[in-house]
DNA sequence: AAACCGACTGACCGATCGGTCAGCCTCGAA
DNA sequence: TTCGAGGCTGACCGATCGGTCAGTCGGTTT
């Protein structure tokens, strides 16, 4: 049953996971099947039916290890003693990072959120999603606090925001790379950079300071 | 071949259509067979195939009409008369009532910008999410050219801005729903206004106006 | 040496997959 | 009244689906 206990499964077993993760990552549950996980794992299809019960139970171990999440990478970005402006280009740069150093997790993560018919785990990958936000708001909690932005300002909202912005640049990055967005999306860097800008300024003008010229606004 | 020309065609076809439509939408090419769409949609298989040389052909046919956007109604919000905050919380709140109420076709599109494998027809879709976002950027080139907005601000970033949390705020509408977000997120209305002062307001504290404290800042 | 165990496999199962085909039925033109 | 066209169907196809099973093999224990 579930002598998918941790770590210290024989090579074979791993063999699998790796294959599928990538392979129900790539193409969804029901673009996967059994035949070729064992194939792209190079074993044979009972022995996947050895190591797991069944192709869901197969399908929710891989995605049971594709939801570790870093917190500790963090944690100094939200506490940190950097002014405001760099820890938030810091965070927003973090997580695109760990999202693309973790594709195949993130993808199944996404997918598993974004179908939501409840079937299936799907609650697993919510709990993700939830700490992704959850620790979004913190760090807004924190810089509130310190008085770093805005007394009226909602972390809650800005969380999504902020989370929002990097799901789709993880999400939509391939789509635009062959457009006039390319400049924007081809280095993590700098789209980081820009975003934390754009959301640290706002929109609106500013209300012309007068008097005193040599505030430097645009740097 | 290709007789589905336009809308002249009999209700048998049209019943397939729509039945594939609500499927696909709700499960994706692969997790739905045309035993099931020919059964929701009460005719038999064999009728699904004079109508679709294929399953592909179908899916082909169901996409192409799911992409049937209507930019007649943003343009008053492009140009209107109204202050910017208004027209940008019209426009966000447009875009997702128009989500919302085209939710199958929207699903679909999704699906497809993000699978991103480059097969199937995605160019298809990645035309819908491009118009989107060029429309964005027209709505924030014109509030700049007005000087609504900070001469400084990229339309295009802006747009990219708009556009993610609109998505996000329907993909995740259900996901947040039993949390802490249910609150931010029942209301399209709500969400947009607060979505758009976030905006333009910008995280960043005031700079102080010091001297006259009369001026409401925070209404 | 015997007994055992778990990793592993080829062959096989019924069900379902996408797709085909011969033919039924209706209806409008001749 | 005949007849052909097209919407529509049940029966059927080979392939593949998820899953089973008897059994092989190498290594440990007794």
């Amino acid at each position: 049953m579930d002598l998918a206990a941790d770590e210290d499964q024989c090579p074979g077993a791993q063999l699998v996971l790796a294959a599928a993760t990538e392979l129900f990552a790539a193409h969804g549950y029901d673009g996967v099947s059994v035949t070729a996980v064992a194939r792209q794992a190079g074993v044979s299809k009972a022995n996947v039916f050895h190591h797991f019960v069944s192709k869901e139970q197969l399908y929710l171990e891989v995605l049971k290890r594709a939801v570790s999440i870093n917190l500790e990478k963090m944690a100094p970005v939200i506490c940190g003693k950097a002014d405001f402006q760099t820890r938030l280009t810091q965070m927003i740069r973090l997580r695109l990072e760990h999202m693309f150093s973790n594709d195949s997790g993130t993808r199944l993560v996404m997918r598993e959120v974004m179908e939501g018919d409840g079937t299936r785990v799907q609650t697993l990958a919510n709990r993700v999603f939830h700490r992704n936000l959850e620790e979004g708001m913190a760090f807004f909690e924190t810089a509130r606090k310190r008085g770093e932005v805005r007394a009226d300002l909602d972390p809650k909202l800005s969380a999504l925001l902020v989370s929002s912005v990097c799901v789709t640049f993880f999400q939509c990055r391939e789509v635009m790379r062959h457009t006039h967005y390319a400049e924007l999306m081809d280095s993590v860097g700098h789209f980081a950079g820009a975003t934390a800008t754009a959301l640290l300024r706002g929109m609106q003008p500013l209300p012309v300071p007068a008097r005193r010229a040599t505030r430097k606004v645009t740097a």
